[in-house]
RNA sequence: GCGGGCGUGGCGGAACUGGCAGACGCGACGGACUUAGGAUCCGUUGGGUUUCCCGUGGAGGUUCAAAUCCUCUCGCCCGCACCA
């Protein structure tokens, strides 16, 4: 009988999906502006590189953050929501010279695939707010900003060894080396010595290690790798003295306290006073030919703690500051020119790294800390004693305790000037100078007769000249464009040329979270009062891998700009999400495992609703998540179930008022999975669980269909069903939405309440449990009490056969819940 | 070596403050409808010697009760790594 009200139309999502996008551009529907009205909420995922093709890690940021801005929507947040474009970089030069594409041509033709790729997933973006750092109205004020870190003092330039990468030729910031190599590219880094452009970023080391704490809503893992990353530690500079010179020669160390124990001093095989203190003796010509093999080693090899310890004696001699100690100048591969002074004390006894040098080349062992109990005896120590302890052999502080000494030592020497108290870190400041053409110029030109003139704000742009000539070398091609290059200088007017290199692109996404929230402003980077209302960033989404490069030069960023008075946050993310990767066959997709799924290829076969659908409902987001073809088809079935159903039970929305116990029962389930989801969604971003709560509740409606149910009562299952599920997938739901009559859209909605009432039980399931094991459960009613549960649970037939002839101890209840007895 | 995280059915994963382990989905098996089923619907599905016993990487411990807390241990992933 049922048969031929059965009749259903089928779930087309290939016509529902475009009708919907089109609609909801025409209408402007996810159009933001500021409104005080209501509370803010910035939900920002981190913009891509226009590669040219979504892959499904972005569907996968995307989606998440879609759920959480539409979720934040429906609960009454004026939301901002917006996408942009990193740009600039190197693959838009790289197709210029393998296929002579124009990078700029490249790029935004990337965009207008990318854009219309991201339409067709649906994610509500405020698309009037996009934004491409490589457009001259964004990177205007990229420049801008570089002359405000200028005029701050933070920008500068200096000649120093920095990384160079071949492949990309050009330089790159100590954050975008991994394991020596390129992070871009792969390609081994080497050395080179140039003049270039940095941030100083280490001004800010402290604040950036401190505030870590002002942010409890980012994963600790991404703290602990800044923190890491900074590597702040406090010590002492102690001044030695070169016997030969009488130079000072000064070595950083965090132990104070072991001062009295050193043997020897370590310098850095690159330390520029070697050269002076063997010039001319017999020991030249083997320390040359030890610097020459350390030059040679890259930096992976050199630094690994597996590469054994190697040096040679200068022959030179330095002398210990407190107590006039002698002791031996050597060199060795183990300490680095750019960390603290490039040169260490050698404490075989109290440092493991200093034991192998010296047991290696038969150096003096002595020992200035005994453990509490206990005495060492440097013949027979195996390894170093780096633990504290009490000191020994070190004149007027024998006696003390590390910690003390430490202390007492530090300033010590501070009164006889043999030494200060030093912080130091293993950031270094960020080098932002490349040698590309497809980035930000760096706003700056050389005069001769004024030296270094930054470009004023009223000629900026600095305009990217459009026709160059891109050589297959790979070096810059605004390095042979003379109408770039000749300028005049804009503090004599004579002859000047241009500042070649152009910005990192790490630059250009320091600030774009700002520049969202007053994107077409022609007069200034934003509108101050704009940018109040919106930042900080709420929510923060993007992958793990630029824990430490983008979001602390960002925090960087943030923090200068604070200072000279443009943002009021001390913090630009308030709260960040690190999603996982996704995977195929266990690894991640990439072209050379040929594992990669397209997101292309989904959307045509299934619709964006199952695409969003099935990442979110595989895997928590912060987890990676494992691809799976019939996953996505269970997705999909599911949206299938839900078109069915609602379309069937659609008819019977006007039913007489019916069976109150089954009414009951369906509310009960309607306003359970209310809250569950919400909870899921607001509290832990569990959006699997929240999903799998709303398939639930699809299954439990489906199984009421041949029962009476009132009209008031399918309608508000089916409403709250379609609102639950519009975050996740908003095409078929708004069409649903449409079909049951309603004219304005379901995302301009407000999130349903979980009604306390309805949810209530009637009766609640007891278990019931003999010495912690499960033996039985019981219906009650839901306001059983405790002394009844247990009266019920000591009568149950099974539990009679298992205590019979035994002493009943102990019975433990938990409310409405569990009855446990306890036997003997 | 240090720091962070993880380990649960055939698979992805649930189980929030200790209280029914395995929600939900996939897969598998059985059935219905059908010319057909790779569509759809219904049912079953941790293992076993099946009134019961065993099961959350392993071994102990705390507790009436442990995936969850504690100790030790094994394995995997990520980050840092001669930083003085």
């Amino acid at each position: 009988m049922r048969k031929e009200v059965n009749f259903v139309s089928h779930y087309d999502f290939k016509t529902i999906e475009p009708k919907w996008q089109k609609r909801w551009e025409e209408q402007k529907l996810y159009k933001t502006y500021e409104d005080d009205k209501k509370p803010k909420y910035y939900c920002l995922e981190m913009f891509p590189y226009p590669s040219g093709k979504l892959h499904m890690g972005h569907v996968r940021n995307y989606s998440i953050g879609d759920v959480i801005a539409r979720f934040k929507r429906m609960r009454g947040y004026n939301v901002l929501h917006p996408m942009g474009w990193d740009a600039f970089g190197l693959p838009a030069e790289n197709a210029a010279i393998k296929h002579g594409i124009h990078p700029a041509k490249w790029t935004w033709e990337n965009i207008a695939n990318m854009r219309k790729q991201l339409k067709q997933l649906g994610i509500s973006y405020d698309w009037d707010r996009e934004i491409a750092t490589c457009h001259p109205g964004y990177y205007k004020w990229t420049q801008w900003f570089f002359l405000k870190l200028y005029e701050r003092g933070l920008a500068y330039r200096k000649k120093s060894f920095v990384n160079w990468c071949p492949s990309c030729a050009t330089v790159l910031a100590n954050e975008q080396v991994v394991d020596g190599r390129c992070e871009r590219c792969g390609a081994e880094v080497s050395k080179k010595n140039l003049e270039q452009w940095f941030f100083k970023i280490t001004e800010y080391a402290d604040e950036l290690l401190e505030d870590l704490k002002k942010l409890p809503g980012w994963p600790e893992k991404v703290k602990v790798m800044q923190e890491n990353w900074i590597g702040r530690s406090e010590g002492v500079e102690v001044y030695f003295t070169a016997e030969k010179t009488g130079k000072r020669i000064p070595v950083f160390t965090t132990r104070p306290d072991t001062i009295f124990g050193v043997s020897y001093l370590v310098m850095a095989p690159e330390h520029p006073m070697v050269d002076e203190l063997v010039a001319g003796t017999p020991h030249e010509k083997k320390v040359k030919e030890f610097q020459r093999k350390m030059e040679k080693l890259n930096e992976i090899t050199r630094t690994s703690t597996e590469t054994e310890k190697e040096g040679v004696f200068t022959g030179a001699y330095a002398i210990n500051p407190v107590n006039n100690e002698k002791v031996p100048i050597w060199i060795a591969n183990y300490v680095l020119l750019d960390y603290g002074t490039g040169a260490v004390m050698g404490v075989p006894a109290h440092d493991q790294r200093d034991f192998e040098f010296a047991k290696k080349y038969g150096l003096p062992i002595k020992v200035v800390i005994n453990p509490q109990q206990g005495e060492l005896r440097s013949e027979s120590m195996t390894q170093a004693y780096v633990e504290e302890g009490i000191l020994v052999n070190s004149g007027m502080f024998d006696g003390m305790n590390s910690k003390e000494a430490i202390k007492a030592i530090a300033s010590f020497m501070e009164e006889k000037g043999f030494g200060k108290r030093t912080v130091n870190y293993k950031l270094r400041d960020w080098l932002i100078s490349r040698q590309r053409y497809w980035g930000a110029p760096i706003p700056i030109i050389y005069c001769d007769k004024c030296g270094i003139v930054p470009v004023p704000e009223d000629q900026l742009p600095v305009m990217l000249p459009h026709n160059v000539e891109f050589n297959p070398k790979g070096t810059s091609p605004l390095l042979e464009c003379e109408e770039f290059l000749n300028t005049t200088c804009p503090e004599c007017g004579g002859p000047a040329r241009r500042e070649t290199d152009t910005m990192d692109t790490f630059m250009c996404s320091s600030w774009y979270f700002y520049r969202f929230t007053d994107p077409r402003n022609e007069e200034k980077p934003f509108d101050e009062e704009k940018l109040r209302y919106w930042m900080p960033v709420d929510q923060y989404i993007g992958g793990v891998e630029h824990a430490i490069l983008h979001l602390m030069y960002s925090r960087f960023f943030n923090k200068v700009m604070r200072d000279a008075g443009l943002v009021h946050v001390d913090e630009p993310f308030t709260n960040l999400l690190t999603q996982g990767m996704v995977l195929k066959d266990g690894a991640k997709m990439s072209k050379s495992l040929g594992n990669i799924v397209s997101p292309e290829e989904i959307i045509e076969k299934y619709g964006a609703d199952t695409a969003r659908l099935f990442i979110l409902f595989a895997s928590p987001p912060e987890k990676d998540l494992e691809w799976s073809d019939q996953g996505v088809e269970g997705c999909h079935r599911f949206l299938q179930r839900v078109w069915r159903l609602v379309e069937e039970l659609l008819p019977r929305m006007q039913d007489p008022a019916a069976d109150e116990k089954v009414d009951r029962e369906v509310r009960r389930l309607v306003h359970k999975t209310i809250k569950k989801v919400t909870d899921d969604i607001e509290e832990r971003f569990n959006f699997n669980t929240a999903i799998s709560a709303i398939m639930e509740m699809v299954n439990g409606l489906n199984s009421y269909k041949e029962r009476p149910v009132s009209g008031k009562v399918i309608k508000e299952a089916l409403e709250s069903l379609l609102l639950l599920l519009a975050p996740f997938a908003p095409h078929i739901t708004e069409e649903l939405w449409e079909r049951m009559g309603y004219q304005k859209s379901i995302h301009l909605m407000s999130w349903p309440e979980a009604d306390r009432e309805a949810m209530a039980d009637d009766e609640v399931e007891i278990v019931i449990q003999v010495n912690g094991k499960l033996r039985g459960k019981l219906m009650m009613p839901a306001d059983v009490t405790e002394e009844e549960m247990k009266e019920a649970a000591l009568k149950h037939e099974k539990v009679l056969s298992l205590i019979e002839g035994k002493n009943v101890v102990k019975v433990i209840t938990v409310p409405k819940k569990l009855v446990n007895i306890v036997v003997k």
